[in-house]
Order: C-alpha cells, then sequence, then structure tokens
DNA sequence: AATGAATGAGTTTTCATTCAT
DNA sequence: TATGAATGAAAACTCATTCAT
C-alpha cells in the first residue's frame, strides 16, 4: 500500500519570472564558487529560497541550468562590447579602450573566469550545444581586424599582425592575471589582487600591447 | 595443513615506490579530466590497479593527494626552467627563448592548466600549505629583471617594464590559449587547436612581446 | 572546501556470502510485496541489516537486484523438477505427478507469480538478457512429449496434443487460480483460497487434463 | 480595460466529459504499461492533453483513477459477456464458444492482464472497495452450470464437474498464455506471439476442455 | 473548468572514507 | 603492505499532490 505522499502548503508567492533569476543567479555564484561537478543543487535552490524541483521544472537538469548560466555572463560580456563605441577613435585609443574595457570587465565580473573553467575542461560541451550561444558571435575580431587596417594605413601601427591573435592576447593577458592571482600570488610571495596590483597590471597591459604594435 | 603454496591467491608485488607512482599518475589524469570534485577516487585507485585503501595510506586523503599532484607538475616546471640556459644569450633571444620554452612547456603539458584551475578557484589553498612548493619559488622573475635590465643598458629595450608583469604576461599569452581553446574555438567557429593554429600562435607571442620591448 | 565525509564505524561482521544471501532474500519478499517499481531499495537494505550500498556493491543496480531474483526462482523450480522422477511410471500417473508438483510448487512458492508480473509486462527483458536462465532451459518439454508418445502408444492418450502447449496448459491452470484468487473471490464473493478450495482446485486441473487426454 | 478578447490565451474548451475519457484512456495505457506503482500521474494527463490537476479534480487521486480503469475493463468484459449468445445452442457448442470468446478478448484487450497484475498483488484492494464492481458479478458462472447440466443430461458431457472451476480453467488456459507469452518465449526459445502460435493455442484450448467433458 | 507553479517527502545512486582480515 | 567489505552522509533527480490564479 504506497503511502500517500503529501504535497506542499506554505504560502507561494506566484512569479515564474522572478523565480527563474534568482536561480539563475544562486547558480552563478554556485558554480562560479565550486565549479559544476563542485556545485550542489541543493545549495542553488536553498540560496534562491525556493523548492529544489523548480531547478527540473524550469531547467531540466543541472548541465542545462549550467549552460543557462553560461549564456548569461556571454550576454554580459556581448552587451559590454556592444556598448564600447570605438568608431571614430584614433586607432591607438581604440585599442587602448578594447583592452581597458576587457580588463575592467573581468573585474566586474571575477565570476566570468571560473565559470567558464569547467566548460573548457570539458571541450566546450554546453556552448557547443546552444543556439543561443552560437547567435552571439563576437564582432570584436572584425572591429579589431579594422582598426589595426586604420593603423596600419596611417603608418601609426606596424603590418603583419593577426587581428585573432591579438584580439586572444587581450584577452589573455586580462584573462591569466585574473585567473591565476591566487597560485601567483603564493608562489610570488606578494599579493597581486590589490588594487595598486591591479592599477600596474593594467597599465602593463596597454603598454605591452600598444608598443608592440608600433611601427 | 599444506605449506602455504604462493600460486594460491593473487601475487601481491610489493613496491611501494611503484605504487606510489601508479598512484600519481592516475591521479593526474583523473583531476586533469574532472577537476578536484569531479575527480573519483574508485577511478584513480581502479586505474591505477591497486587498492583504493593505498590512496588513504600513501596520501592521507583525496586532498592530499591533489596536493602531491601539484607538487609534481610544479616540479616539472621548475625542472624545465633550470634546463633553460639563458645565461650568456643576447637580451632579445633570451626573451624569445624564455616565451617559446613557456609555450612548448604547456603544448607538451596540457594538464597542468586544468589542474591549477581549481587551485586558483580554492584560492591556492593547497599550494599555500605546501612546504615543498614554498621551496620552489621560481628563479625566473629574477632572470627576466636581469635580462630587462642588460637589455636596457645595451639600448635594445625600453625602461620601464615591470618584470614581474612581464613574466605574467608571457605566461598568460600561452595560458589563455590553451586554456581557453575550446570555447574559443566553438565562439569563432574554427579550430585554434590544429598544428597550423598552433605554431600561429606561438610566432604571435614572441612576436608582441619582443615588439613591445622595443625602446 | 568540501567537508570531509564520514565513513562507517559500527562493528561489522564480515560475511560476504550471507550479506549477499540477506538482500537476495529481503529483495525476493519486497520484489513479490511491491513488484520491480513499487519496490524500495532502502526496505530491502533496511530487512537485510546491511548498509544499502552494498545492493550497489554486489548486485550493480536495482534491476540486476531483481535479476538475481529471478534467477533464484527460476533455480527452484528447476531444480523441482529435476527431483520429480516421472521416468518408469505410467503415462497417466506421470502426467498427474507432473501436474501436482507444479500446483504444489506454486502453493509453496506464491511469490514466483508475482515476480514474474512485471517480468512479463516488461517484455522478458532481464530473463532474456540472463546468461544463466539461458542455461537453465526446462527439460520438461521434451518429457512430456515423451509421456505423450507413450500414452498414445499405449492406447491410453489420444494422439495429436502439442507437448509444449499441453505443457503450458498445465502451467496455466494452476498459475492463474493462484495468480488471481484474490479478485476472482471478490468477484465471485467467495473465498478461493482456503484450504478445501485449494484442495478442490488441485482434483479438478488433474482431472481436467488427465480427462481429455483420453483416446 | 478592452474587453476580454478570446484569442488572448489558449483556447479551452470545455466538454468535461471528452476530458475524463482522454483521462482515461491515457491511464489504461500507462497502467497498463508501467503498473500501479511504476505509472505516473505527469505521464497519464500529458497524453491526455490536459492539465494534471484535472486528475485529481476528476477522479480524486492516482489509486482512484487506477480504480476507474479497472472498473471501466471489467465493464468492457461484462458487455462482451452479454453479447454472447449461448441460449439455445448445443452444450459443446455453447462451451466452445466461451471458449473462443474468452481467448479473443484477451488477444484484442491485452492490457487487462497487466491491468488486473497489481490488483490481484494488492489483494483486490480496490475491486473490493467498489460499489460499481460489485453490481457486476459475470452471469457466466450460472451459464456454465446450466450448459454442464444440459451436456450431462444429455449424455454427452460427464459428471461431477465444478463450474466454478470449469470457468477459472477456461480463462486461466487463455490468460496465462497471453500474460506469459514475453517470458515463455524466452524460456522455451521460440516466439511464442506468432499469429500462427496464437492459432495453435486457441485451437488447443479448446480442444482440451471439450475432450476433458467428454463422459 | 482549467492551468501550471510550487511543495515536501522520497528514491535511486554515488562517494569519500574506514574497518576487519 | 594489501584487500575488499562495509559505512553514513549526501547527491541528483522524481513524484504525487496542492495552491494561486
Amino acid at each position: 500500500m504506497p503511502s500517500k505522499r503529501s504535497g506542499g502548503s506554505r504560502p507561494q508567492r506566484r512569479d515564474p519570472a522572478a523565480t527563474r533569476r534568482k536561480l539563475l543567479t544562486a547558480a552563478r555564484r554556485e558554480f562560479a564558487r565550486n565549479g559544476l561537478a563542485g556545485a550542489r543543487v541543493d545549495e542553488i535552490s536553498a540560496r534562491a529560497g525556493v523548492n529544489k524541483q523548480l531547478v527540473y521544472h524550469y531547467f531540466g537538469d543541472k548541465d542545462a541550468l549550467y549552460l543557462a548560466v553560461l549564456e548569461w555572463v556571454y550576454e554580459e560580456i556581448r552587451e559590454q562590447e556592444r556598448k564600447l563605441n570605438l568608431e571614430g577613435l584614433a586607432p591607438q585609443e581604440a585599442i587602448g579602450r578594447l583592452i581597458e574595457a576587457s580588463f575592467d570587465h573581468l573585474a566586474a565580473h571575477p565570476d566570468f573566469i571560473v565559470l567558464l573553467n569547467d566548460e573548457n575542461r570539458g571541450g566546450a560541451r554546453h556552448v557547443r550545444g546552444s543556439r543561443r550561444l552560437e547567435a552571439m558571435h563576437s564582432p570584436l575580431v572584425k572591429m579589431v581586424s579594422k582598426i589595426l587596417n586604420e593603423g596600419v594605413r596611417a603608418g601609426i601601427f606596424r603590418k603583419g599582425v593577426n587581428p585573432v591573435h591579438l584580439y586572444i592576447s587581450i584577452a589573455g593577458l586580462s584573462y591569466f592575471y585574473f585567473s591565476n592571482t591566487p597560485t601567483l600570488s603564493a608562489i610570488f610571495g606578494k599579493d597581486l589582487s590589490s588594487p595598486a596590483a591591479r592599477r600596474d597590471r593594467r597599465r602593463h597591459v596597454v603598454d605591452l600591447v600598444l608598443q608592440s604594435l608600433r611601427p
């Protein structure tokens, strides 16, 4: 004789959109802290203040929730890129702004890096399967290419710089600093995450790239 | 009772060093594939072909095993650095060699990156607690500093380049490329991990840094 | 920071064979009472008095445990069949003995029927996948065939009786009575499971089959 | 506020009878496939194309829905029995028709058997609690009794055959064949569910019973 | 009458760890 | 040193049921 199960009774606010949002926010935090494997669905739902089942109701499973978080952070990056207005700037200034924006975005969203770690380890399995991310190609490589060409034409940039790799370099110079600060600080025995160190790093990256582009 | 026959049970080779090594190798692979949280002690011992209990016998627990793997990969890096013989080289060549060695090491040991990810997410908790790693400070920052000074004195490098940040940049330009190839490839829609793409990247990184150091 | 998990501490008797047996016994009972879907692994391990994980340690999963139970009850049937010594008996007596044995086995093992129900609903998925059951073909169809031939030759059985179907009929006449006693009793409004009713049924089945075999 | 537009939300057909019917049909399928414990209320409502809550609205709970399905299939059987017109037939033909009708009904409604399995395992709990089923006593036992008497009087049937048990035998000879075809086929290594095998079985059952009734 | 969001108690399975041998 | 049986605490995911709308 199967015991009848109980069913809920607490007062329930009906706000699906808010529920979804709360789950996403909690998930982003939990995935950033503990990774995909280390994140706990229980913790996510508890911190969102909603029933655990709603994770499955709204997203399907833990993996799909992780993908939704990835889509969110990529969306943020694309939005930041859209806001960057590099048209009309001098080539050097445009590259400078781009680097600073990239650096500042990582500084403002330190979880982006750790969220991507598991995805890269897994061969970008989620990203590849996402229709939404497919539609989110960054316009920046084209932009970099255009700026490089202008600079070359104006005689202020050297020739032969690969725009894709330059873009990767700009990202990597900031990314690695943020992603590996803890081990680097431990190994070097000095705190690289202080505001001063961060300012130094920002200036260094801008310098490095701009100096390297000189003809 | 008959005298004990050696064929009655499985042959148990008593070779502690070999057992330890097999466990470490299996652990390195498993941690690289699945991260600290995602790694399974069962899988590690099974792949090592030894009993699970020996993980605890030799290392204490899963975390300590992870630390042992970290120590191993750091040891490899230090050894590679020791082998680098930059003394006596012209400054530009010395920097070039350093960059290439850094790039090549990551290419040869792709697991180094993913092994570090969890450690950085966790605030370098293990690294900080390790006596062995404390004693393994890299001599490279000093080396970079020396090379920079020589270059400046010889009039072939510009002044004012922070050696710590240059070192971080050199590492980051390669590191990010290797660590984020899967997502970058997915987002850009082109395979960045091909041998040709890798050669391009290597040349780009050397170029970028050397060009940026010009006076 | 993943909390270290606890691990057991209670006194443990080391007797793998006994543990396996206890699990099987408890599983047989639970599957018989509640079916495959309705059975609870928790209940099984609790009643066996062992840790739940041992179900997975010894059997793999719930389905494999169910298969092990099926193999057990089939083994019992085959053993009972082996014990039946029909050789040398007069054909009528041989058939009579066979029917009675079949009836008595179901009476003694009422769980056999309910254990098979889910298996038949599922298309015999487990049975088909079992090496052990493959090797357990019943010798009885051949035996029935032989008895029928003898009876026909002796002029006491009619010709043209299909031995496979006769075997199925013998089984079915008892099986249905035992499997459907509850609903039949409810519908007829009389208790068909009383000892008297059971004796009646047994006699009826033997009669029905033997009378039908007359030339 | 604008006047309510009918196109604003999904069209909701108000057809309680149809909704009930769709739920029952979906439930019958789901219970037959997965049993009482294995059936999913979600699956039932989804397949019925109606909201899950309506299960509770119309039937109360899962158990009551299961009972409603049982009542439905019993109703079908009774209706088929009512259609059987055995009056006026010769006793042998009457019995023959009865057996064939019984066989054909199971062949046409293979879910009847699996629907009853859980009920029998549960001690006919639902059937016993149903007013509707109480009122549905089969008239067939009386009919069989009458036919037997006629046959005995006419000298074509032997005496002493218990009509209740004959009825159970008739049912069982077909029921077991249909209910256990999967395991029997697996064990015998031959497909007992083919049309040819089914025809054989039908003939065998009619034969067996009629031959057994000879004086 | 109808919807689907929300609930709480499970349910199978997994896992790091420890104990007896 | 080595084995594998045993443990307890979760972990992801499920389910019947109920509530607000």
